[in-house]
DNA sequence: CAAATATAATAGTATTACTATCATTAATCG
DNA sequence: CGATTAATGATAGTAATACTATTATATTTG
């Protein structure tokens, strides 16, 4: 089987790193270097010695570090679209569908051979840890008008419309996938690092309870039988 | 009526800025500073040269400018439990006591003269931005035991122990309350620079629909009547 | 008033986040 | 196949940042 690349916003890169052997090794490598220093940490020089290249190499193909970061969480939710493609595209009921993209987004990430270079349970590692720095900049409506937040947006309009089909009347569909979205990464952070912030516990089972959290959430609050709908 | 100080954690300073007048200039002029222009472009030279001090002074104040965010975003949580207390002590229904801290979390924060050197406005601003940064280190198992995010836990505890009366079988508290928490924020955030992932829109009825989202989201999922609960 | 303490003034350092230049190697194409 | 073009490497340099250190000068306190 070939390996698959996504076709990501241009404005992400100066050059498109999936299809070159340099960038391939600065995608593989930025994923486990910041997973190990933490985005605070990394830095080009940093990167450019473990790939034995060098940092001006690296700025031709992303503008700087945080646009990079940016890449790898688009990245990251292009691969969340896919797989809730793949696993909902069979199932008739939006409800089962629904169930099924949460179940995908509060599951273990393991590494997934169809995109060789990406480790994804470092990647997910990232997301938990860096997602919001993507957004909360002062550049944040210069990056949106970019596109760069392509991927987030497109997984939450997917599952919000589902939420439309289920209850039509439900008023606050976008806010409810937009705030599923991110405390799913969130309540694995503080399972953590901040247990007293989580009803998860950091055992192998969090994952389950994860699914089952938001299950509740979600389903509750669309349920067109409360006063609250 | 004279000015009210906090007992914030002694780890999030080096001398206490609410007792002197220095002190008190550094804690007013940040938040004015780093509102303007982010935490990522704020520095203490520049806070020096807005205040007519130096860097080196305020390094006596502060060990550096991530203890300084961390101090303003405590002094944010402590306000708000405050507050939440004040408007709920004289309640004694659990459901309206929760329903009184969901309204003090959504509503419009303006000045409060009680503590005359913070804009409250503009601090309110900063943790919408910047409260993530807060945590998301790899520091913060260190700083959780420091005790720096006492603020917030606090409040996240005080509110969950209100679900706990209100329906002792729902297993989920912790997590619903710090999703709700930190939501709350987030969707003002995306209804100013992200419009496409919240249901709010940017006018000045935010904070109400703000609040039916929130009371929405937890009182139908702390419902017992539901098969979720 | 003396002693202790707080602040200001100034200087200095390692690191970061880039930019620029030019040589070298690899890919492509007539 | 050789020539052109493009990608990479090697090296250097810069302004800003996040501090630390030292000494002088105010200010407060006992």
């Amino acid at each position: 089987m070939p390996t698959l690349a996504f076709k990501l916003n241009d404005h992400l890169y100066i050059r498109d790193p999936q299809h070159t052997q340099l960038g391939q090794k600065i995608i593989h490598s930025s994923v486990l270097l910041i997973d190990r220093l933490g985005f605070e940490q990394f830095t080009f020089k940093k990167l450019a010695e473990e790939i034995d290249s060098t940092e001006a190499s690296i700025y031709r193909y992303f503008e700087n570090k945080h646009r990079l970061l940016v890449y790898l969480i688009a990245w990251y939710w292009n691969w969340m679209e896919y797989r809730m493609e793949i696993f909902t595209s069979a199932v008739a009921d939006p409800k089962e569908k629904l169930k099924t993209c949460l179940r995908i987004l509060a599951e273990e990430k393991k590494y997934d051979p169809t995109f060789e270079f990406v480790n994804e349970e470092a990647l997910h590692r990232i997301v938990i840890a860096e997602l919001d720095k993507t957004y909360l900049t002062k550049g944040v409506d210069d990056h949106n008008k970019e596109g760069l937040f392509g991927g987030f947006k497109s997984v939450c309009a997917k599952i919000a419309s589902l939420i439309h089909v289920i209850n039509p009347n439900y008023p606050f569909a976008e806010s409810l996938v937009s705030t599923v979205l991110i405390t799913a990464n969130q309540q694995l952070f503080f399972a953590s690092h901040l247990p007293s912030l989580t009803s998860l516990e950091a055992n192998e089972n969090r994952y389950n309870r994860l699914y089952s959290f938001l299950e509740n959430v979600v389903f509750c609050s669309i349920n067109a039988d409360n006063k609250y709908a």
